[in-house]
DNA sequence: GCAGGTTTTTTGAATTTGTCTATTTCTAAA
DNA sequence: TTTAGAAATAGACAAATTCAAAAAACCTGC
């Protein structure tokens, strides 16, 4: 979605936009998601969002991130075998990804990668992504 | 490693070459990896080795994927939230996965896909991989 | 405003993959 | 042989995620 400093109507905008039903605990969500392109797992979600007072429950963040993702308004990143990433930038990118860290950045976009010749896809299937994910670590000298 | 059909002696040369002793239990394994080129969960190991009788337990199972990992040979692939898969073929090659079947394939070798103007990587970084993963679907219609 | 139906949220238990620990068994070398 | 270290095992444990059932919120027509 690549947005920044939504306020609450905003937000609301975005999810009738794409289909989704507003309501209290996706607005909450859905604005920390889109505070700014971003790369958040479950958990990282769960404990923002009941910092303070209790927003929403686990479950309820599971549902929405995998509503959100489903409905195109993030994108799921599968780099670490223990959690799944949602990015709150859904256009076209890639990623590193440091394997020391955890941490993971976006490949920026004036980059000029260019991916040519892309092969022909399996029989009777399309494609729905492509991912590009570079695994960094830290020079250790 | 790209291999097809080894026999015990070769299985065991195989580990031996890359600094891993060889024993009973990682032999069975590698044996079962190696039979030809392809991609396989911990578990799906772990099912294929104790078919008939037990020949390893789970913790030996995951120890040994994540040694052979480590020493090169097989390759990790994370494109599954719920499993790791070990590719026993550790050339350069990039995947398709099925994300209605959960199968992965190779992107095949004559491809002549070829990336260009790599991105420079943070600084302090060295890179360990790329790897890119194509997410097909089966043409609903 | 209120019943009846539908959608969403919540809780807590269950599932799955993977890890850890303590104990036993090997292995290889002296 | 003895013995120290490496490896394997069973079973408890952990973390992420899913599920099922009940409660709460919402909606629509009266
Ligand atoms: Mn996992
Ligand atoms: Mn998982
Ligand atoms: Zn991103
Ligand atoms: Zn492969």
């Amino acid at each position: 979605m690549m947005t920044t400093g939504l306020t609450r109507t905003d937000v609301r905008g975005l999810l009738l936009e794409h289909g989704i039903t507003p309501t209290k605990q996706r607005l909450e969500i859905a604005q920390i998601l889109f505070a700014r392109p971003q790369h958040l797992s479950a958990e990282q979600v769960l404990s923002r969002l009941n910092e303070e007072r209790p927003k929403a429950s686990k479950a309820t963040i599971y549902n929405t991130l995998g509503l959100f993702a489903q409905k195109g308004l993030v994108r799921e990143l599968i780099v670490d075998p223990t959690k799944i990433f949602y990015d709150s930038n859904t256009s076209d990118h890639h990623h590193f990804y440091n394997v020391d860290t955890g941490k993971l950045f976006d490949v920026p976009a004036d980059s000029n990668m260019v991916v040519d010749n892309l092969p022909n896809l399996p029989d009777g299937t399309v494609a729905e992504s492509v991912d590009i994910i570079f695994r960094i670590k830290n020079k250790s000298n």
